[in-house]
DNA sequence: TTTAGCACTTAACTACTATGAGTGCTAACA
DNA sequence: TGTTAGCACTCATAGTAGTTAAGTGCTAAA
């Protein structure tokens, strides 16, 4: 356990390393410093914060600068969130300030304002759709045996998909199993529609059609799809920022990493499971070198802020950049952010279920 | 000018550089020419290649590469395309070989697997949507005032955003309108689609609708989605393997570019206009370096390839990579891609308007 | 026209030498 | 006992000089 002196000291140089990206000196430091101390204490501090593997050195007479470890301390400990300037509240509403069609495009947005803001890579995770209901499914024929199938949400997200539908299918009775699906599941929360289509909708299907199983795989396809979570990556580009100009190649890995969208969310964590309590405690929360699976992240830092909107579950907002990112500046900056986006999305949502 | 021999020497210097990445001295082109002459003589016509601006130096002792005539010319006249070896031709066709549920999903996959073959990026564009026409119109109440409009076409996709219909319309005109759409569009093509919309529809709906326009623009805005391109780039991070390690810059910079995808195919001018009679005359066509309008992309040459699905348009696929690339080999490739590509495409659309 | 020979140029590598920022330790001091 | 001045020591960085190897241009002979 640091001291209250040494506490000081490491959230100095966690400042200094973050602006400089230089190691830290006991001259630096002494200049720096609130309290007149000498650098030949402040020599000795650092020992004391070393021997705790709070800070580090590069060589043997080189300065300090924060372990993983020390950033850690600092982060659980230490840091305090800087307010957000005027000028950056009122950049966010301006460009949160359009009619969106579709609540994938506030979550798109989203995460280009905050890349845009900080200079950093976000990533930004929609509302999970717990309450999200089957409002409706379509077929519409396209000619031959094929037809579109479309399903609509209440969140107005819409999945569309071609599929064949076998010649022996009569188009009415295919009309017929659109309308007792309707009949049955709008209005339902997906889960239930997921639910009722292993157990009772089988059964009503076989009325109409003799082997309702390809009818029921369609509409499964559909609803798998229009399940899934869809998120957003703003600001790739920024990941170069952070990175030495010799080590190409992990610059290359870490673009194929993004390229994977598929992983990246579950490579992120972004979604832990409850057991994981540091995280489920704060709605914002900070993610470090080697605390992720993926050893190529290790020189990163991932903010992750969670947001609740009434009714419609918790998204999130994340923040990815070097390990040495202004946290305190980018904490207070995610607090306000994520008031403005669950606003926007409330906002949104409203104008759905309101005026009727 | 060159001679003979001359052109002989800049074949092999293209071949050699693209090989090593290294400017070639007259020894090492004597050891690998096929004929016999000494070094000295090497150097004069050298010397005479230089004089044309077909090759250059970087510093005064340094061996030659080809200037970006140098290529041009090697492109146009000296260039053979080599024979595809039938593992890759294999691997081609395995990669293409899955039911695809829409066209767009062609397209991405053939970047996807052009870009893995060839280890550079690539840029495919689906067939241009000539003869498609509309399959149907459909609105989907959300609740509130929200509705989904949907728009199918006979290519398979299907473009669907979230309108608000004010209150003083009422379901049962909407209704009308939308069949009135259908009834009187379904089964043109797009454009003569786009044309009725502002000369003989507004007449038709006034009918139902007291003032049309607010449906129309929604119509209008829909089918301008469902017309407009869509493009896919395989293999971003491929574009790191040709850069210097010190210019990280420029790469952030080409990354920047890649994210704006809307301006990505005019910079590249992937669909000339006719004037421009080269590329259109061959079905694949080199770009090079200062050919480009952005100078990010001197350093970048791009081949592209047209291909033609019989009453479907062109399409296109590109490879975007180094000035340096083994064209001789990736013309050859290309030739039997867009071959398999196309009898993809063919293949897709008959399913569709045969076995009805 | 071709070739051998040679002087010349240049990048890349190596070895060596400051320079300076920074540390750890000791001894004196409050 | 905590703090500070002083000093020897370490190490990365930058700069200088010398060497090597690849390559050129030019001249003169075949």
């Amino acid at each position: 356990m640091p001291t209250k002196r040494q506490a000081l000291i490491l959230t100095e140089i966690v400042r200094i390393y973050n602006e400089t990206g230089q190691p830290v000196g006991s001259k630096t430091l002494m200049n720096q410093l609130p309290i007149q101390i000498s650098s030949a204490t402040i020599r000795n501090e650092m020992a004391a914060l070393e021997e705790d593997g709070l800070i580090m050195k590069n060589h043997t007479s080189s300065g300090r600068l924060p372990s993983t470890s020390g950033y850690r301390y600092y982060l659980d400990y230490l840091l305090q969130p800087s307010v957000v300037s005027p000028q950056v509240f009122s950049t966010i509403s301006q460009d949160f300030d359009r009619d969106f069609h579709e609540i994938d495009d506030i979550v798109k947005q989203s995460a280009n304002i905050l890349s845009n803001l900080t200079n950093y890579t976000s990533i930004s995770l929609g509302p999970e759709t717990i309450n999200v209901t089957l409002t409706g499914f379509r077929l519409i024929p396209l000619g031959g045996d094929l037809v579109i199938a479309i399903l609509a949400t209440s969140m107005g997200s819409v999945e569309s998909r071609v599929y064949r539908i076998p010649a022996s299918i009569s188009s009415d009775d295919l009309e017929k199993a659109v309308r007792i699906i309707n009949d049955h599941l709008v209005g339902l929360p997906i889960d239930q529609v997921k639910q009722q289509l292993a157990t009772e909708m089988p059964q009503l299907l076989t009325k109409y059609l003799h082997s309702p199983d390809g009818f029921l795989d369609m509409f499964g396809d559909v609803l798998r799809h229009a399940a899934a979570e869809h998120f957003y990556i703003g600001g790739r580009s920024n990941l170069l920022n952070s990175v030495q100009p010799d080590d190409l190649n992990r610059i290359k890995s870490i673009y194929q990493l993004l390229d994977k969208e598929s992983v990246f969310p579950s490579l992120l964590d972004l979604r832990p499971n409850n057991d994981h309590q540091q995280s489920t405690d704060k709605p914002i929360s900070v993610k470090l070198g080697d605390e992720f699976d993926n050893a190529l992240l290790n020189d990163y830092g991932l903010i992750t802020a969670r947001y609740h909107v009434a009714d419609h579950g918790e998204g999130i907002i994340a923040i990815l950049g070097p390990t040495s990112m202004p946290y305190s500046q980018l904490i207070g900056l995610m607090q306000l952010f994520t008031d403005e986006l669950v606003k926007k999305i409330y906002e949104y949502y409203n104008h759905f279920h309101d005026d009727s």
